[in-house]
DNA sequence: TTTTAGCACTCTCTTCATGAAAGTGCCAAT
DNA sequence: ATTGGCACTTTCATGAAGAGAGTGCTAAAA
């Protein structure tokens, strides 16, 4: 973390205009352009001191000596914490925005054209989930068998809603399998989440008779939890603005982000990941540069949040950018279309 | 067309091998390599005759004088349309392939998982229609008003199956507009594919008292008609292979496809355009280069074919690479998996 | 008549040297 | 604490030189 870091103001300045003009201009920055093009009235040796010290503590780095320093993944998360003044969107931004009011009544079609405009507003890649039940605890579930391979499962979630899925499986099911699990779970459940019920259900504790079962039992859960989570879809949308980034010029760079984009479990994985690594009292989430866990997205920024359909199910929203996204505008835009989307959609459900 | 043009034996040979030995190298082919490479039994002199009269015919070009030879859009052409020798798929693709028949029962869930085994077979972007009942005639149509600015547009297919799909109208409806409209179609339909029953909406004489409705009738039925074709999804898969070919290292080539690919409505009109520009009794169609319209496209071709449901729905499915692509074993793997969606589909709705 | 060898010419691509730009660190002076 | 000066680095653009691959044309050979 980044709370130790004590800076002088000056030193807060100078990293914040290196930001900013690093955001706009994506080279470099050295001393003497720095006095000339943002008017420091002190000498470029003494910013070279400072810059130095900068340096030491993490914040910048050079590509090479004797080249202009870059913010380092570590000078952003300190930049966002502590340095960025909000944004206020332009006249224009705003006018665009409002473009989600005047939606139709699909969820599908209010999110495509969300995740079209927040995408169009940034000039980004924009990834949403649709609207999930994995933030809401469940409270109880039943599994029918309904012939050899497939079973019903239903899920009932503890603000009322009931879900059922058809699901198919790979080898037969023992249907004294599936209501000992059944009852066991239930039995267990309190308030549970999905992903935790899950968990309950792979560690489940067999009784003897049963043993033999287990491998069967895992290998269903497994493809039980795998289809649902495969029903739920993943919104992509600007992916070609990757290209126009300079940082994106040559193939090589931008090849595995394309890739990475293509796979949707990933992408869910990635927006499912968020929330753990930033504290939890921030509404909008940043996973700058290698903070998150893919070696693909190194080079990188996430800025998500949720959106919310009432209290019944909630999604993640999302921009991908170079680590040098500008990050005030794009968390406040991320952060405006997320709650146009949840306050247009809860009015589509109520 | 390339129907006049008469080769000798040997030059069709020739064509041949360069269009071959380009799609695996992509570098243009000179007179000497010619020779040593695919073993003729003739000097480098006569190849250089031969391929001076072969650029004469417009089969082949120079980058620049002093280079060796590409194959131009109609030698590519003239190889599809004459030289092509058919591909057999080899074992590993054949197996590949046949993990299309153990798919689930959703359509979506199997034109999803069709063209993602196209794309990884092929290497390359693939694009599908959902299935649509824009090849088959209508035969009669029922328009209700719901409320002020909504109805439900009721179509019914010539084989039976009815259609309907709710419908938002940015301006008010008027019902007696709505009534008249529905049965002058109806007593002009017989047999009428959608596109031309809006081309008929579009033209329909209005009657004097509603005259001045003209313009109104105008924009509903464009709303009704790109409703209707929005409701047409689009599956995209592998859109990053691009990036892997040599002619689109750079992404000021590569962008302006990827750009194209995001947008629905393009590629949908791509592939409802493919059957017009090809003879209508071949089964795989090819396009091209420059034979789209898409300038964006001008340095791809598409390979498409049609899958159907039954009688029921037909769609689209094509892959999308350089104009160099291997037309003999792309031709055959995209007909092979549309055989096979035909096939999977069909079984599903009997 | 067709094929081939020879030759002058063209165009691209790589390599290398060179110099300009922009930057740094450090030291001594302010 | 700040600054001017200076030696030193590194990248980048430019141009020259030479290798490599190819062509067209002509005249001789088959």
């Amino acid at each position: 973390m980044d709370h130790q870091i004590q800076l002088t103001e000056r030193k807060k300045v100078l990293l914040s205009t290196i930001i900013k003009d690093y955001i706009n201009n994506v080279e470099p920055l050295g001393s003497r352009t720095i006095c000339k093009r943002h008017g420091f009235d002190v000498s470029p040796a003494t910013i070279r001191n400072e810059m130095a010290e900068l340096e030491e503590a993490g914040l910048l780095y050079q590509p090479h000596t004797s080249a202009g320093r870059i913010p380092s993944d570590q000078g952003y998360r300190f930049f966002v914490n502590h340095l960025m003044a909000p944004y206020v969107p332009t006249p224009e931004e705003h006018q665009f925005l409002s473009r989600l009011q005047q939606t139709s009544k699909a969820v599908d079609a209010i999110l495509s054209h969300s995740i079209r405009i927040l995408s169009k507003a940034t000039h980004s890649i924009v990834v949403a989930e649709a609207p999930t039940l994995r933030q809401t605890p469940v409270k109880g579930l039943h599994m029918t068998p309904i012939d050899d391979t497939s079973m019903v499962l239903t899920l009932t979630y503890s603000n009322g809603i009931q879900r059922q899925s058809l699901i198919n499986l790979a080898q037969p099911v023992y249907s004294d399998m599936l209501s000992m699990l059944t009852n066991y779970l239930n039995a267990h459940l309190g308030h549970t989440l999905l992903d935790e019920l899950f968990h309950k259900m792979a560690t489940f504790p067999l009784e003897r008779e049963i043993q033999y079962y287990k491998n069967a039992v895992l290998d269903m859960v497994s493809e039980i939890y795998s289809h649902v989570q495969r029903e739920e879809k993943i919104y992509l949308s600007g992916t070609s603005h990757l290209l126009k980034e300079p940082e994106f010029q040559t193939t090589e760079k931008a090849y595995p982000i394309l890739q990475f984009l293509e796979h949707d479990t990933f992408v869910r994985q990635l927006l499912q990941s968020v929330a753990f690594n930033a504290p939890p009292e921030s509404e909008v989430y940043c996973v700058i540069g290698n903070e998150n866990s893919y070696h693909e997205l190194q080079d990188c920024s996430l800025i998500a949040t949720r959106y919310y359909i009432d209290s019944k199910a909630s999604g993640m929203i999302g921009v991908i950018g170079p680590t040098r996204i500008d990050y005030p505008k794009v968390m406040s835009l991320v952060q405006s279309v997320a709650g146009s989307l949840t306050q247009v959609l809860t009015k589509l459900f109520t």
